[in-house]
DNA sequence: GTCTATACCAGGATAGAC
DNA sequence: GTCTATCCTGGTATAGAC
């Protein structure tokens, strides 16, 4: 990547994650960004494809997260890192997050496949811990960390207290 | 409101909570809605109105749902009334909810206002219970509705166990 | 790799007739 | 109250020069 892609890159992140995809134009991101319009769609074909980029390279990233998780045996260890999640999600990563967050609800949520095998680890932890309804506890630890997550980038306060009180609700500390 | 006015609100509503605002063109919901474009703008002055329009009249609704838990005594009911929230919204609040938690992500969450007073109504349930802390306590339980709500609306499936699960880590039955 | 110029279309919005 | 016609802006995308 050149620098003047790396500036595109960041920038469309940045705006895509703030305004929205679609209220986000390529005239802007390309005046934000100190490049002509045109380069745009050399490098990333249109703004699609600049989205898809930036989309996978993040989720390779978060990817790996989650797969950090999935590795631990102890399954009290595996929840609460689970839970601990939203309250580590770095400051570079935020318009990222913020990204994934939106596009959510127009155009189904971003990657299924590794997911379901999160969650599938996370039931299996309950399970061991022989919790009566596991899949729907699995469940129910993917919405905290949801709505924990929201409420971490969007309100932009670290919200330590919280993960106390989640921590404290299954018995782990 | 006339029957076409009605028939724009609608479609508006359906077109806005599925594709997102930005996405969705007056030409469209002209067409979808059996109207002229122009009519759109006779009864909604723009776009922006047409959108207030149809938050104003949802967000009266939701009001009434969170007074009826600020009013409860019993602290232990209030807070299992907040909770059980997502479980009870109607198929026909799911258009008008699933827009609101889009536009979370752009314009900041509508209306602060009387959320607080729900946020102060729950940290006095905790206080009246003797939770450590009250506050935090408050907020987890908003992130846990959201989280659960977009669960709701996102996957379409009710999700009734979930409710078990919740309740039982508040030792709420 | 990067810029300038430009084509083209779609979106929001208005005017005026019925 | 409603429709048709139309204007104007700005958005995506391409071509070609440097």
């Amino acid at each position: 990547m050149t620098k003047k892609q790396q500036n595109i890159f960041n920038t469309a992140l940045e705006l895509f994650a703030t305004d929205g995809v679609d209220a986000t134009s390529t005239s802007k991101i390309a005046k934000v960004a100190g490049v002509s319009e045109g380069l745009i769609f050399r490098h990333f074909t249109n703004k699609e494809g600049l989205l898809q980029a930036i989309l996978t390279e993040g989720l390779n990233k978060a990817h790996e997260y989650f797969q950090l998780i999935q590795v631990e045996i102890d399954p009290k260890t595996r929840i609460r890192k689970a839970l601990e999640l939203p309250f580590n999600i770095l400051p570079e990563e935020y318009n990222f997050w913020r990204l994934v967050y939106t596009l959510k609800w127009q155009r189904g949520s971003v990657q299924t496949e590794e997911m379901s095998d999160f969650r599938a680890s996370l039931a299996d932890a309950f399970d061991q811990l022989n919790y009566e309804n596991p899949s729907a506890e699995a469940r129910l630890v993917e919405s905290i960390i949801d709505g924990i997550a929201t409420e971490v980038l969007l309100k932009d306060v670290h919200p330590k207290p919280l993960l106390k009180c989640v921590l404290d609700k299954y018995k782990l500390k």
